[in-house]
DNA sequence: TTGAAAGCGCTAACAT
DNA sequence: ATGTTAGCGCTTTCAA
């Protein structure tokens, strides 16, 4: 049997009462008492048994963080951060992994039910309806990646996808480029839609006439393959990538076809799964940094659990453009 | 207030015992009861309190594991797989980064001791004696990465560093090399230690005269120096790597000596943190099974808690020799 | 085959 | 400033 609030309150002379408070600061004990209390938890090693302390205040010290693949490099690095912020609050970071499938996110959300979890981060691409709803009739905080409406028990973070077309085209127009093309996303993905939508309005606003624009499919070949597409049927002299491995791909096929870059042609990708050490020094990318990601996503939870307000709100992540630079020997 | 055994058991008109029985399958129960049972859970949306069933039982359905950096591509995958697992088994995995920190290790620790939970796997390259004493207090079945001897309550995952060392050695001797160099890790970290020796080992065993072996630091940069140093000293006409980063390094090296890779300079690595959708296809590798560690992690927990019998045993993971193919156009 | 009821270890309202 | 004690929702022994 392990050693229980009984046995440090006998060990200290105390109530348990008494060491519940100062091990939870919530009421003033003598200086003394406190003292009693400390030494006795020490000197048995004792821990709190969080489920009956959770059991009791009714709600748990887990938060709950959805992700559709931790093995997409995408996800680490907020999953590090998230856990970071949690730490500081005394809580912890349950992550769940839903390979893309709806049916086990519905699985894991009420999992997280069963758990008493008081918060929720969602961080999928997409969520089903019946998730989102079960959720917020568990009165359940819940933030979702640039999906949701801000709601009661309903945060939402907000990536300026944006801002970071606009920061990459005014990136190449200061390079001088005009004939400028676009390699999009998935055409049922949201955050691609949302990226093609504003390299037109942004071009446009510049006074830019797009150089072509392909819909891919996120992946290094098929960056590839659409850039072969765009070069044959217009002669951008840059492109931008709808995320980095499309970019990439497009850097591959410019150099199949001895078009130097970023001289003859200058890529710009958009820096959201890929793994940072490994990315072209050519390239540049818009960057959206995943440990703001997870910060906030932690503090949307936090603000709505620990001041018992129920009402969301929304969060902004800033993009950033960076230009890498070569610091090991260009690869071969 | 949510919903509980009660309202359940009221709803089906039998008891809360019953209700429990049913839904943990822990006694028989008429068809007709079982049925009335589910039905009012389904229609009640009713989920077992788990902070509540933890107290009664004594123990949490969560496993703690235990890493050193979420963000080294080597983890993600051992999670994933780790998960897939205890999800199997009614489990959930309750990740924990400790950024390489001894005394966030041991803080984790603690609080997986406050959390009940019946298992930790430990997969960070050192361990504090600490840290495992403290679990082995506390009865609670542990498993180490290549790092402790079995015992009671204590398993460990071996892996095979000189099969991969030798597979490595073979695969060079077979293209005609005789004269092979080796860049070593971090002279403290023992599983580059391991790697050496078996590379001395192996080689002797097989006949050859190493051309040369350096101590480096597991870094791209590094392996580019030490490779650098070693084309100086030695003339190797290929490279084992401590690992794919710094075999990497080699590849760059020899790329600025002008070395074709893999005709004029083979190199070898051991994948063991790359993310290998960027690992270069010029480099073969001796992969260590990402999946099979963290399978073998899950199951020599399970092993230990689903029996009741605390003795530990020995989980053997595998080296596999990769040979890339350049399916995506080489990179510039 | 089922039910009644005694805890599991903690918190928090109420008492002192 | 501290103690007493009634739950929190579940499991499980014992009884029917």
């Amino acid at each position: 049997m392990a050693v229980s609030i009984k046995d440090v309150a006998a060990r200290a002379g105390v109530s348990t009462a008494t060491v519940s408070h100062v091990l939870n600061q919530t009421r003033n004990t003598r200086p003394a008492t406190r003292q009693k209390v400390l030494e006795a938890v020490e000197e048995l090693g004792y821990s709190q048994n969080q489920a009956a302390r959770n059991l009791a205040v009714g709600r748990s010290s887990l938060l709950g963080l959805i992700l559709s693949d931790i093995r997409n490099p995408f996800f680490p690095e907020i999953t590090a951060a998230f856990q970071d912020q949690a730490l500081l609050h005394h809580m912890e970071a349950l992550v769940l992994n839903t390979n893309y499938d709806t049916q086990r996110t519905l699985d894991s959300v009420k999992r997280l039910v069963g758990l008493q979890v008081p918060g929720v981060a969602v961080l999928t691409s997409q969520v089903d309806p019946s998730i989102s709803a079960m959720l917020q009739d568990r009165k359940i905080a819940a933030v979702y990646l640039d999906l949701a409406r801000v709601d009661r028990y309903v945060s939402n973070i907000a990536i300026q996808y944006e801002q970071g077309i606009a920061e990459a085209l005014d990136h190449l127009v200061k390079l001088g480029h005009r004939r400028i093309g676009f390699l999009g996303g998935p055409p049922h993905l949201p955050s691609a839609i949302r990226r093609k939508k504003a390299f037109f309005d942004i071009a446009a606003k510049l006074g830019i006439e797009p150089a072509g624009a392909i819909d891919s499919d996120f992946t290094v070949k098929g960056g590839y393959f659409a850039c072969s597409k765009l070069l044959s049927s217009a002669q951008p002299t840059a492109i931008v990538g709808g995320n980095d491995l499309t970019a990439i791909g497009a850097l591959h096929c410019a150099f199949d076809r001895n078009l130097k870059a970023p001289d003859q042609l200058s890529v710009v990708g958009f820096d959201d799964i890929t793994f940072a050490e490994y990315t072209q020094p050519a390239l540049t990318s818009v960057q959206v940094p995943r440990q703001d990601i997870g910060k906030a996503a932690f503090q949307a939870i936090w603000q709505m659990i620990s001041t018992g307000n129920s009402a969301g709100q929304e969060y902004s992540v800033q993009t950033r453009l960076i230009t890498r630079q070569s610091t090991a020997p260009a690869p071969k």
